[in-house]
DNA sequence: CCACTCACTCAACGCTTGTTGAGTGAGCGA
DNA sequence: TCGCTCACTCAACAAGCGTTGAGTGAGTGG
């Protein structure tokens, strides 16, 4: 009785367990930056999140900067839609995401960008693209672009306030409560002022 | 023609010259840490700016975490009175403030506050002294703490994109607009639900 | 005027970090 | 089965960091 080749579980590729590897290395930086930050976090202490030795990580993404660079490349999607009302209810919802679990990458940039200028740079670009989708769906007007700012910018820092520095008085609150206090906030600010 | 002991501006003791050596690298320390944050400022950087050698700056503050310490300490006071309508008001003076000329202090904390556990106490408590100020000055109700803590999370985050990102969308708007868009949303945030 | 204080510098330490080049052994193709 | 590929490890490097102990010389007190 031989064996079939391909059966069932038993034969990884070479390719496919570098594959994983790699893949091992990129969720454990990704884990460790959302944690720590950039500068504190090792190549070393990726390594050994990941079961390797350090020059292997090195082999893989060539630079620390450029496997940050990979491990916070999955920015989540901005809000489309047209009507105002129902904008405001995804954007709760996209924070009630928020002050859950919010994806490590995105957790990555959010701790680094006061410290490190390309996660900046980063943070720079994805709130942008966020405030330029939420404008166009706002009521037109001049300011349609610094009322979606302010609301976005506002939801970071509640985000930053939750899930960053655990402020008591935030992280008792169940979600659902932030966003029924902040829904009327939040519709006003969406409407063009008189 | 004797000289006088102290007329005029000559005769700096040493003791004034240590304190002014010591204020130096204080001011110094403070300008880099909110620019750089707490891991890039290097004691050999600080040293620099006050033009004199590293050793000297570790015999006045001992460590680099006592010199951060010491260099954030001057918190903004807590906002006080008791009409709601005119804390609105005051809430957005600070905010003028605070999209302006932010102190080296303040900025240093916010800027480390994410990658740094002590930044992190340190804002954890200025903010909860801030949000419960706040609070108590509120329509009273269960969630006045809630409301307080939502409003100072989100001057906090349009503080960042303002002043540390540098979002275009929000650094291109004169302060007084960005106030008189806010105002109405936080009147809004600062009275209890129906 | 002299001896001492002390603000300040010099040179070096130990450690950690990102990064590298030489090796090694299991697994693939022929 | 042989020989080569290549995923992976080992050991080490150079640079930068916070930190330290021994000096030094201007300036103070008696």
């Amino acid at each position: 009785m031989t064996d079939h080749p391909e059966p069932t579980p038993a034969a990884p590729t070479r390719v496919e367990r570098r594959r994983a590897t790699r893949a091992r290395i990129l969720a454990g930086a990704r884990a460790l930056f959302a944690e720590r930050g950039f500068e504190r976090t090792t190549i070393r202490a990726v390594a050994a999140a990941a079961g390797v030795d350090p020059a292997l990580v090195m082999q893989h993404f060539g630079t620390k900067r450029q496997l940050f660079t990979e491990a916070v490349q999955a920015t989540a999607p901005a809000p489309g839609g047209s009507d105002p009302d129902a904008l405001v209810d995804q954007l709760l919802t996209s924070l009630d995401i928020k002050l859950g679990g919010l994806p490590d990458g995105t957790l990555a940039t959010l701790r680094s960008m006061l410290t490190d200028p390309d996660a900046a740079e980063h943070a720079r670009r994805a709130l942008g693209e966020q405030i330029d989708s939420l404008a166009g769906a706002l009521p037109h007007g001049d300011d349609a672009e610094l009322r979606a700012a302010l609301v976005v910018t506002a939801m970071v820092g509640i985000t930053i306030g939750h899930q960053l520095l655990a402020l008591p008085a935030l992280h008792d609150a169940p979600a659902e409560r932030i966003a029924a206090v902040l829904r009327p906030a939040f519709k006003c600010l969406t409407q063009e002022a008189t």
